[in-house]
DNA sequence: CGTCTAATTGAAGCATCTCAACATGCGTGG
DNA sequence: CCACGCATGTTGAGATGCTTCAATTAGACG
């Protein structure tokens, strides 16, 4: 059985935020990567567990999210392929968040085991993979900003610009639209409004022609008024070879 | 000059979170850390700006902040001694976000080169290293749960909690009490609600007695009425010495 | 004792929420 | 192929938590 190739995603991704030399990507071949298909809305990884594990995302969507309180639930963050979005469950042995899957997905199972070794092996790749859960806390960063001072209209412009970009980033857009299986309820928890605003509010954005969006698609029809509105400087997302300037204004 | 008691904090730091050998603390003594005094509001690190150097909080108390949009300042995180808050400037070239002080505050200035040479040289202190920034992200987490889904209470709560149990592991409590030199502005700053709001709020938790609070210090009289406020789970903290059990509920 | 910053209080406004009804679309089984 | 059911999205109307504005008080410092 050739494993080789399900290493593909996550190298493209190392590749998108540093450089991997060919000894180092035969490291990364080396891991044991075992799939394991999703369903939607199933979880990987729950808080409170101490998985043996880390996944990485190898096609479709996964989310983040914390119950704080009674039938809340907070998305903390969306990943797209190539991300490894519980790395950190190697160092912080009891997971405070969860990790589930928005639509059907692939992941690939990654015992700790081979990335202890690896990194042993190579200290670049342990600091390529540092990196990685930095550029990950900055994201955070951004989410805090979003649900704390910016309005509901600006915090989901700014979202949809950095899905955007980030999709861009490892070819999932295609005339300008990608792939966005969130329902309306999944927006509302990740940005902190309830469905009913967020409703209105994709519909004003929809109104003043910067978007097209259909429940699964999202379409940018104007890159630049959308990144104004939602107040967004891709500086953060740390991207190596920061595509922005291809997008233009779509027109 | 003796340098070496300088890196004290950092050690009781590391050591509150992993182990720490004693060959690995002589490389952490060998850092040459120089100290540098701010003022308050004084800011040692600029958004955009890419520095050379990492710090280590010695004394007094830092934030991180963005502003996100006009005139607006959302607080991002706030730092006690032996926190090292800009350990992401090692490999996140440029900054997203400012770092300032709080109160009149000493840091200890640490090369990015002493850090990667330390790093080469012991992976395990790398990977402590590393883990904190871990929990520097489980921390922005939790802020995110604290701006998106808990009301104006619960959220001033929560923050409370946190910065009393990050205050007591590193030995900042006494009698229940902690210096907190936040005014209402930055509290506000920090849970994206406006300082007239905080006013109002923190009265509520004066008036129910689960605290005192007077510009500088904050008392905390009953422990588990406000960490049931706050729906508060010490759990993302990652402390290797829960200290929680030891608060009791003060009375 | 005067000045400045921070905290408090009241009152009006508004962004967003909640509740509820209805529409739409899709998968399934008859 | 149609009928039904269920999840999702839309729209309206009333409720509310928080904001904004503005005036006043309290505290720190020279």
């Amino acid at each position: 059985v050739t494993i080789n190739h399900l290493a593909d995603p996550m190298l493209r991704k190392l590749r998108a935020i540093a450089e991997v030399s060919a000894q180092d990507a035969a490291l990364v071949r080396k891991l044991r990567i075992t799939p394991k298909e999703l369903q939607p809305k199933e979880d990987l990884v729950k808080e409170g567990s101490r998985p043996g594990f880390s996944a990485v995302l190898l096609s479709g969507m996964l989310y983040r999210y914390q119950n704080p309180g009674e039938g809340k639930r907070q998305i903390l963050s969306l990943h797209l392929p190539g991300d490894i979005p519980d790395l950190q469950s190697l160092y912080l042995k009891t997971m405070d968040h969860s990790l589930g899957a928005i639509d059907k997905s692939v992941v690939g199972i990654i015992p700790h085991e081979d990335l202890r070794e690896m990194f042993q092996r190579s200290f670049h790749l342990a600091s390529v993979m540092w990196r990685d859960t930095l550029i990950d806390a900055a994201i955070f960063r951004q989410w805090i900003s979003n649900t704390g001072s910016r309005s509901a209209l600006a915090a989901m412009a700014h979202l949809l610009c950095e899905l955007y970009l980030r999709a861009q980033s490892i070819g999932l857009v295609e005339e300008a639209s990608m792939k966005l299986p969130l329902t309306q309820q999944d927006f509302a928890d990740a940005l902190g409004l309830s469905n009913v605003h967020v409703s209105r509010t994709l519909r004003r954005l929809r109104n003043s022609r910067m978007i097209e969006w259909k429940p699964g698609v999202l379409t940018v029809l104007d890159w630049n008024g959308l990144k104004e509105v939602g107040d967004f400087e891709p500086t953060y997302l740390h991207l190596a070879n920061n595509q922005a300037v291809l997008v233009s204004d779509g027109s």
